[in-house]
DNA sequence: ACCTTGACGGTTC
DNA sequence: GGAACCGCCAAGG
């Protein structure tokens, strides 16, 4: 049989376990959780990926999808797309400023420390 | 097997 | 900032 159907591609599964790593109130680009998830070069694996999140998470974790955006700080989603409010709300409920479609990273993007990551991270 | 399509990114103009 | 271009890679047709 194939239960294997949730369970996707085990790259899904690392960039789904990276994205819970993004701290309330913060946004990586996708191509920065590529890269912490292991996967260079790889951005659009990650909207991949995203797109196929589970609804009731992963591992008993919620999946922050909304917290990842593109590399120019904003959300990819097409403004008049229903993804682009959802996204919208769901960020400036956590107090991150979004104007229009744009995000300053320089004030909002996830840092990662690497203690944290090597904690949360096992791959 | 070939072509197209992305929730992308870096460079350049 | 923004648009054109090219590189990238997995899925689906």
């Amino acid at each position: 049989m194939k239960e294997i159907i949730e369970n996707h591609n085990v790259n899904h599964q690392k960039i789904w376990q990276t994205v819970q790593a993004i701290p309330y109130g913060k946004v990586a680009c996708y191509g920065q959780v590529a890269d912490l998830a292991g996967l260079p070069g790889r951005a659009r694996l990650v909207g991949k990926a995203l797109g196929n999140v589970p609804k009731n998470g992963w591992q008993g974790e919620r999946v922050p999808w909304f917290r990842v955006i593109n590399s120019q700080g904003k959300i990819s989603f097409p403004v008049e797309n229903e993804n682009f409010t959802r996204q919208k709300e769901l960020l400036q409920d956590e107090q991150v400023v979004v104007i229009g479609s744009r995000i300053r990273l320089a004030e909002f993007q996830w840092q990662p420390d690497l203690a944290e990551l090597l904690f949360k991270l096992d791959f």
